[in-house]
DNA sequence: AATTGGTTCTGGAACGTTACGGTCAGGCAA
DNA sequence: TTGCCTGACCGTAACGTTCCAGAACCAATT
């Protein structure tokens, strides 16, 4: 079977005895020839099968490609079932809908160090969503020239950024629960490094970490429960490299196997915390009289069950992102938006005070 | 400020006195030439702040874009909310990923007619996922001399198409309300073409529907229905154009209003019904003794709430739309791939026998 | 008749890369 | 010496488009 190529631009020019500008503007600029002209180029092109100019040589000319390039660190198929980050993606894909841009999602294997598909992406900039401060693909990204956004992500020299207050946020959440009288907590996060550590995580690591969004929530914790006396360097923090509910719970059960008597379990994520919630449903402990549980992120599901937690505007830090690198030419510094954060009261107790407690009521 | 252009392959290589070519081998082709000299290229393109080859460039030479189109009908945002949209959206960025593919999401504006992003986006095939027939965006894919692969959708000449039966599905789903006496049924439906008409749908709109899914659904439920003597065109229909549980409540407030005497309400998605199931509630019409609703997709939320319906492998259908698509090239032929469906058992009931047992019970 | 202005169309020069078929030097066996 | 092979590199020709400066033509104005 002979596999025909497809009629080019040059050859429609050749069949009908013009330049081939003049078949370009046919498609691009219908008021630089005549209409019937025009009529008959694009009539021939049907004829001849000829689908329209080709994107790609386009877009070397004219240095545009029509597209925003999207890096998440998980696999891509990770983006469509975190909730905040699916909120983030939704946002993104509006701005880039409202510019006619489209969303390429770079592939990551998590598992090799591969950087090539950053280089191969023809993307007029880069949206760089929540990667570890050392991740490969973050520096092919910023090796590439083309305007980044990075969200979710500590500051990068020259290169505008969208996030929250994750630090004063977490404080703030904190602070509830100091005032509510807890003292002995807990603390599960998600990972903070690109290696697995599924256990405890100490202070070292804890300021090591290479994710700013866990490192800035624990160091929120960490400011507040300071502030009131408590030694940070003794408040059990549990870590975990998957993200979800079951892996929260897990969590929860590791945490409190080692800690029997705490009085509260704050989460850096929803869907950790969903799972602590499940966890102490498991070990008969009510919530919130006898553990109190808090999640952070504002998710449908958390709201649902009532979790004390922050919301954050998702779908806006997309469309910002997106508005940021498509409005990028225009201003010309790097810039930072900071969106704001509220923290949802859910259910909370103050702890109970005696172990007994826990199954008499206070 | 003076923005400087970014190196070239063709400068780094006058500046290292070396061919072009040389150059890109010591990107593309390591084995190409000596280490030694290979190592004297790198560091000066790190020195020189050359980038690496240009994506767009390499894409025109070697036609090949590493990316994978996805089109939707609708606004790119809907399809982060739709459950049954997203895990195919999971499914196909699974597939890409397996195959360093990028996943372009190619923007559609659904007001205007604008068919020049899909002109535009530089990719090797698409994904069409369940758009209309008619629907302009889904001519221009076509259009394009690269494969394709539709989802979703009726058959196409000449191209790959994933799907399940969807006719069947709806047809047991059917003949089970039928097994326990259902005569008296009402259907709520999405949207069967793209323009508004949130109302009773007749016979005739439904057998000219566009969208593929919808039309094979109610008439599997004609056939089914029909077969055991009820007359399909008496069976109220009500479309709407939005998908969402507020709508679906609305819809079946609308069909409840216009035959409050169903016994039971099928819809042709989980959304819908769960919908359905609050405007149930809210008349105080209990589930399922009082009035059975069933659904179609089987998201999680569905199952939860345990809704009859039709269970569908829509993470499947992503990968296996990827797996297609991406592996088009060995085989020649146009496939079809029919994925297998599920009835899932959840509340239903045979109808009460009169309408005071909606009050009193059998 | 010359000038102006506008519309319509043209030809050559990029855009930055990779494919392809070479050249050239040196090693090695006959 | 001759012939052959191999590793290392090169030069040219695309790839298919859009940009730019201008040419040709026609109508209207001076």
């Amino acid at each position: 079977m002979h596999m025909r190529r497809p009629a080019t631009l040059a050859s429609l020019a050749a069949e009908l005895g013009v330049s081939r500008t003049t078949v370009s503007n046919a498609y691009n600029r219908p008021d630089q020839l005549s209409p019937e002209l025009r009529r008959r180029v694009l009539e021939t092109a049907r004829r001849l099968g000829y689908p329209g100019p080709d994107p790609v040589a386009r877009s070397l000319r004219t240095r545009k490609a029509g597209a925003v390039g999207l890096l998440l660190t998980e696999n891509l198929s990770y983006a469509f079932r975190d909730p905040a980050a699916l909120g983030f993606l939704e946002g993104l894909s509006m701005a880039c809908e409202g510019a006619g841009q489209g969303l390429h999602l770079v592939p990551v294997n998590p598992e090799r160090e591969d950087v090539a598909a950053v280089h191969r992406a023809g993307v007029d900039g880069f949206v760089v969503y929540s990667v570890p401060d050392d991740d490969p693909h973050l520096a092919a990204v910023l090796s590439r020239p083309v305007p980044t956004v990075v969200c979710d992500q500590p500051r990068v020299e020259g290169v505008d950024r969208v996030g929250i207050d994750d630090r004063a946020a977490m404080q703030q959440l904190a602070e509830r629960l100091i005032a509510l009288g807890h003292r002995r907590v807990g603390v599960l996060c998600m990972r903070l490094a690109r290696d697995r550590h599924d256990d405890f995580a100490g202070t070292e690591r804890q300021q090591n970490a290479h994710f700013h969004v866990q490192k800035a929530r624990l160091a929120g914790l960490a400011d507040a429960f300071a502030s009131v006396g408590v030694n940070w360097a003794e408040v059990p923090v549990v870590e975990r490299f998957d993200h979800s509910s079951t892996c929260g719970a897990a969590a929860a059960a590791q945490l409190l196997d080692a800690e029997p008597d705490l009085t509260a379990v704050i989460c850096t994520s929803d869907i950790l915390a969903l799972g602590a919630l499940t966890e102490a449903r498991r070990r008969g402990l009510r919530v919130p009289q006898d553990l109190t549980v808090t999640g952070f992120d504002g998710i449908a599901e958390a709201e649902r069950v009532g979790l004390t937690t922050v919301r954050q505007p998702v779908l806006d830090k997309g469309k910002a992102a997106g508005k940021l690198l498509l409005g990028a030419v225009e201003h010309g510094r790097p810039r930072q938006i900071i969106l704001p954060t509220e923290v949802m009261a859910g259910s909370t107790a103050a702890p109970p005070r005696t172990a007994e407690e826990r199954w008499f009521g206070p």
